[in-house]
DNA sequence: AGTACGTCCTGATCGC
DNA sequence: TGCGATCAGGACGTAC
């Protein structure tokens, strides 16, 4: 699933491609709710003439700056990669690969396609992104992410770790598998009230955060793939199984599978103890 | 306000 | 072997 580091792996792909500075000339939406603002004709029609300023990310957001004039930022193109989606720049006569729900054509040629089996991705264009989204928390490869700043945000909460490591109003861009990749490495149990870490694990918590992304994104830079979904996602290298019976990485012990809030969670009953 | 759960989607996998 | 049921999960809406 895209989350931070698929993401992030996603933005540097856009940039080495050469996508700054790049003009759309139109859009195409195969799939209208994707669109989340504004309304899709007013989408299609504030698409063409606008080049793109830079890449940016926020969290799993993608953020475009697009121009006019080639210095004001006209307006925000918002791109959410969801569950399963994906972005290639590809030429035009390439043939497409499956599962493009949405193409925006360049002047040079070439598309920007956006890759959704599944649907779960959604577009902005906005006059400022920051207005269209909620509060992020602490973006977690920034300096300010600090253990300081994350116990604050847990003391105040009571939920199991595992759920609060899922909201991105406590911690910007992790997913299902790096949550429960950070507790693996800070060894905690996933349902451990929040507000019980102590401030010893909630600093081994940030570090191990910090860890999974940074292994992940050193993993992705070693060899740039074009992104989710399409193999190799070379997780299988280096995350813990998830699997239930698999052996844990560390101690050989039988990993365990159970479900916080309806997600998936695998950890080691000797690695990560519940007291 | 904090917490929990259903919903949207479809390809892959499971189970009888 | 085949086919229907279940699973996967990011973010949001709704309910308690």
């Amino acid at each position: 699933m895209p989350e931070l580091p698929e993401v992030e792996n996603t933005r540097r792909y856009l940039e080495e491609i050469g996508l700054p500075g790049r003009t759309f000339s139109s859009v195409s939406i195969g799939w209208a709710r994707s669109v989340r603002e504004p309304a899709l004709e007013d989408f299609v029609l504030g698409i063409p003439n606008r080049r793109v300023l830079e890449i940016r990310r926020r969290g799993k957001y993608l953020v475009l700056p697009l121009t006019e004039n080639d210095f004001e930022p006209a307006a925000d193109l918002i791109l959410h990669l969801g569950m399963t989606g994906g972005l290639r720049v590809h030429p035009r006569s390439q043939p497409a690969p499956p599962m493009v729900r949405h193409t925006f054509s360049l002047e040079d040629g070439r598309e920007l396609r956006f890759i959704d089996p599944r649907k779960f991705g959604h577009l902005w264009l906005v006059p400022d992104w920051e207005d269209a989204l909620p509060t992020f928390g602490p973006e977690p490869l920034d300096d300010s992410f600090t253990s300081q700043a994350l116990a604050k945000i847990l003391n105040a909460r009571h939920a199991p770790i595992k759920a609060l490591l899922l909201e991105q109003s406590v911690v910007a861009g992790l997913g299902n598998l790096y949550a429960d990749e950070a507790l693996f490495l800070a060894g905690i149990h996933p349902i451990r009230p929040a507000d019980s870490l102590s401030g010893d694990e909630v600093s081994k918590l940030r570090d191990g955060i910090v860890a999974a992304l940074t292994t992940a994104l050193h993993h992705y830079d070693q060899s740039r793939v074009e992104g989710w979904p399409d193999p190799p996602f070379g997780l299988s290298t280096w995350t813990i199984p998830r699997r239930a019976d698999e052996p844990c990485p560390r101690c050989g012990a039988s990993m365990v599978g159970i479900r916080v809030r309806a997600r998936s969670t695998f950890f080691c009953p000797d690695c990560q103890p519940r007291e």
